[in-house]
DNA sequence: CTTGACCCCGACGTTGCGTCATAGTTTTAA
DNA sequence: TTAAAACTATGACGCAACGTCGGGGTCAAG
């Protein structure tokens, strides 16, 4: 038989033949005058065997073994592990790999949130901001959201959570808006009592928030992606911006340790 | 930052990074004096939203196309279909893929069947013949039996099973086997009377059989690998066995033809 | 005698990076 | 201060299981 003919009736293609060959599954047959390979019938047999074990998900490096253990009529019991059940394991992980990640894009479509967020923080965010708050932020805004998005953990996550309830109904909102908008206009060079009413200011609107902070999230050295974030969130800023974000994280900690009291 | 920085903290390797500016997914960052590249923490951020994007499952050829969707603030809604929607589908197909392949393993560990034959006809073989009688055969048998696994559909399936029940608790075994030998041991020369001894021998054993046997598998004209799996197995066979093995299938033939009258 | 259908071999493309190899740079320990 | 360790850059090969292309020979039919 020809390539074709072997390669026709097993159901693959002539190339599947010769990579059965280059990786020694599948013994070169002798030639014909020609040069053509000329196959027997126990060639096509090797090749149903091939493509049947292959079909049932070993890679092709382990079937050559495989069949070897089963021609050497498998003394197995417990010499040998059985390959199937080795397969079978693999094959069960992977269903859940791909089973997770089916989940996670059903909670995305369900609740409708960014695909590259984790879901915990796109549902925090979502408490926190409406859609046209997010798209109304500058670049590095977004950048410092996203790394946030990352950074955080469940700790943090869940602060958020806690926070975004308080807000609800707060006057706080608003007065954190009128805030940022300050700030963002602060010059370099702003006078220290400038620096220090706008300090004021933001401390006064987030102290309805303080019970909702976390002591373990606050006061334990930051982490790697922690200091980074800062160093984000900083990234558009200056001199004076700085200094008083400083101030306020500052008056943040003495505030939580008043409430702690 | 710089690329380890970068890669550290967005849990990545510096060769993925290096990968994601080849595809073009990450834009090159302007380079310091050395020549080294320096990272904004907009590029972190797009290098986690790449990282979320293919953890779900999207090709990284497609990672980029569904955040510039994204960041168009996507009017999708009939327009653009939804690459979650369409990286759904994928994965559930591919998860009934592999649990397919889990369902065949299943039944083959219950049963203990060769893992290289489909399952069905592993099940027939195994009421027809014994482990021991199995490993009796030459290459040539071992052969034909794996190419008919293959080449034989349900309908033949179904027939090797009447005809393993029909077996039991009968005869036929015996004479079956008896011919067997007789039939490998017949010289190419042998003379007729021989010849048509030994063909009514198999005749008489196999009537029992014949109600077994299906009209539609048997009249109907052979397909390309039935021809094949003929032709496999006759390739130990000298001139007088070939003769007596069809004189056998026209006698059967005959014998179905006297049966459905 | 040509056309179309095969055969051969060799080599590149795919996916998502890992892993050298080679060469310059920065940081750290002795 | 210097030598070693740790980073950076580029370029290239490797993996799995073939698909596909290119160039060149063979064979049957019209």
């Amino acid at each position: 038989m020809r390539s074709n003919e072997v390669a026709r009736i097993a159901g693959v293609t002539v190339r599947t033949l010769r990579h059965y060959h280059a990786l020694g599954l599948l013994p070169e047959p002798p030639r014909s005058a020609n040069g053509y390979r000329d196959y027997a019938p126990a060639d096509l047999a090797r090749v149903l065997r091939i493509k049947r074990l292959a079909s049932l998900g070993f890679p092709l490096a382990c079937v050559g073994e495989v069949m070897a253990q089963m021609d050497a009529d498998e003394p197995e019991g417990d010499t040998a592990a059985d390959p199937l059940a080795e397969l079978d394991r693999e094959l069960e992980q992977e269903i859940a790999r791909l089973e997770g990640q089916r989940r996670v894009i059903a909670s995305l479509r369900a609740e409708r949130l960014r695909p590259d967020l984790p879901v915990p923080f796109g549902q925090a965010l979502r408490l926190l901001a409406s859609d046209e708050d997010l798209a109304g932020l500058t670049e590095e805004e977004q950048a410092t959201l996203v790394i946030a998005g990352h950074a955080y953990g469940a700790g943090e996550v869940a602060e958020l959570r806690r926070v975004a309830e308080a807000l609800e109904d707060s006057l706080a909102v608003s007065a954190i808006a009128a805030f940022k908008d300050r700030l963002k206009s602060l010059a370099a060079d702003a006078p220290e009592e400038e620096r220090a009413e706008l300090t004021a200011e933001a401390l006064e609107a987030l102290a309805p928030l303080i019970p909702c902070f976390s002591r373990d999230n606050w006061l334990r050295p930051p982490t790697e992606s922690e200091l980074l974030l800062e160093e984000a969130s900083r990234v558009g800023m200056n001199a004076a911006q700085r200094d008083v974000t400083a101030r306020i994280e500052r008056g943040i900690e003495n505030l939580m340790a008043e409430h702690a009291e």
